[in-house]
RNA sequence: GGCCACGUGGCGGAGUGGUUACGCAGCGGUCUGCAAAACCGUUUACUCCGGUUCAAUUCCGGACGUGGCCUCCA
């Protein structure tokens, strides 16, 4: 088995060769803590969490460090903090913002079955990393200092624009910026800029009296250092942060370092739309992981994190994907049937079947598994154990089950209140038994449309003794 | 305006230079008192126009469409 993966940088797909198989090394770009994630948030920590668990299978889970920041300072942050609670102190609403925001994102990706990683360092935490960067650039002469800031100069970096695939001079030719007066070169970024009265401020680098705060870039490159070292296996988000992020990232760990490379393998998720459109506010077709799982917001229903999760696994991660409703309703049918088969199932002794690992060992194809686990579902229902436990265990692999009934994924957030109990609708198909029995079918029916009106559904069949038996759904 | 990605049947969605993936829905059938469920079977496709080729949905070029980046947005 051999695992491939698209590389942004090299636009193939090619075999992954880990920098030292004893410790693989991943590191996926995080949440901004300022606001509530939205779903299209949610794909890169669900698709990098599938390969984190699947770099663990193949490499051993001591063997793999998976690094997802989390950055809690931003321009961003700043304005929803003054936004939001006008009366405090800037740092102290910060604080409020920033804590609060982090633990509702914690919140979020556990429902979605999302592992945590073995780190989630925050950039505040590592101001003195950055400042150490920043140097490390001065001194090689690849940053400069004017007005307070600290610039980095893409003139000075041979392949700047690689990742991205776009030379300077087309990104000039494209630029529709204004050009601070502060920066020698137009595509210079800011590694480091004065801090307003108020705002989160640290001691600068580069001989600047006035303290300071680190530009956007800066603080995946200082965390990926401490945690991954200069040079790591994967580096991973969304496809829009290929430029400027990734690219600027890549700029200045390799300029400081003295590396040709930062990350071997760069990987991007696509774009997700809602309903056919962009997610926007002013669509209003905006939607956050919490609605879907907490409210009836989106589609009518509030949906398991187990679905949320199958639904975007069901396309593959550098596709673009359409959010809609119905194909929430598809993976809750299709989840809810395959779990009542895998949970009568005994689990197989591989963790994961060789089937499915190598589907998804070719560049995480999940929508293949998706195919995968329907015929498993369908050999299973025929009577095979085998494919049975090859259904269990790669629902539990993929981390879209994790011992939940079939009701609890097909019933989750109906009102219980609203629904007979069981032993009410046991108290309805006993005489509904009877009166089959006895051919009054006028009696029979009537009851069924009693429950029929209290939202259940009777399915008569055969029990295993071949006598008549009925089972009951909740109509949706 | 510059750069980039994508465009498969009603919907979702892989894949491949030549042998109708798969799932949902639909349709037909079996079963059932009827219905539902279950089971069996089954119709519909590769945006358009050129080129390469014995042969293209698959490779190349162009058009159109959608989306992304160039504006600290996954």
């Amino acid at each position: 088995m051999e695992l491939r993966l698209y590389n942004t940088l090299t636009k193939e797909k090619q075999p992954f060769r880990p920098l030292d198989p004893a410790s693989v090394r991943m590191y996926v770009c995080g949440p901004t803590v300022y606001d509530f994630a939205h779903i299209g948030n949610a794909r890169p920590v669900i698709v990098f969490d599938v390969l984190f668990r699947l770099l663990r299978h193949v490499y051993g889970a001591d063997h793999v460090t998976y690094v997802r920041n989390i950055t809690d300072v931003d321009d961003k942050i700043n304005a929803r903090a003054a936004r939001d609670f006008p009366d405090l102190p800037l740092n102290e609403a910060i604080r409020k913002v920033t804590e609060e925001t982090e633990k509702q994102f914690h919140a979020d990706v556990d429902a979605l079955g999302c592992l945590r990683p073995s780190v989630e360092p925050r950039a505040t935490e590592h101001i003195p990393e950055m400042r150490a960067i920043i140097e490390k650039l001065i001194e090689g002469g690849h940053a400069y200092v004017e007005q307070d800031h600290v610039l980095f100069a893409v003139a000075s970096m041979k392949n700047y624009g690689r990742l991205a695939r776009r030379s300077l001079d087309e990104m000039l030719a494209g630029a529709r910026v204004d050009i601070a007066p502060y920066k020698r070169d137009a595509m210079d970024f800011v590694l480091w800029k004065p801090s307003k009265p108020g705002e989160p401020s640290w001691p600068s680098p580069g001989g600047i009296a006035v303290e300071g705060r680190p530009g956007w870039h800066l603080e995946c490159s200082a965390m990926a250092w401490k945690h991954l070292g200069e040079q790591f296996d994967i580096h991973g988000g969304g496809i829009d942060l290929v430029f400027p992020h990734h690219e600027n990232e890549l700029a200045q760990t390799c300029c400081a370092f003295h590396h040709d490379r930062m990350a071997n393998v760069w990987m991007h998720n696509g774009f997700l739309q809602v309903e056919g459109e962009k997610m926007s506010k002013s669509l209003g077709n905006f939607v956050t992981i919490r609605e879907l799982l907490a409210t009836t917001a989106f589609g009518a229903s509030k949906w398991h994190g187990a679905v949320l999760r199958l639904a975007m696994l069901m396309t593959h991660y550098r596709q673009p994907i359409d959010w809609t409703a119905e194909r929430l309703v598809e993976v809750r049918k299709a989840l809810a049937e395959w779990i009542n088969v895998a949970a009568a199932a005994k689990p197989s002794a591989t963790v994961l079947p060789q089937e499915s690992l190598e589907v998804l060992a070719d560049d995480l194809n999940t929508p293949g598994v998706v195919t995968m686990l329907h015929a498993f579902h369908r050999e299973a229902r025929s009577g095979n154990a085998e494919a049975a436990a090859y259904l269990h265990n790669t629902l539990r692999f993929l981390g879209v089950w994790n011992g939940e009934t079939a009701d609890e994924i097909a019933n989750y957030g109906l009102d219980a209140s609203d629904l007979p109990s069981r032993e009410e609708i046991d108290g309805y198909i006993a005489p509904r038994t009877a009166a089959r029995a006895a051919k009054n079918w006028d009696e029979s029916d009537r009851i069924r449309d009693e429950l029929a009106a209290k939202g259940i559904v009777l399915k008569d069949g055969k029990g295993a003794d071949g006598k008549p038996m009925t089972t009951w759904e909740v109509a949706r």
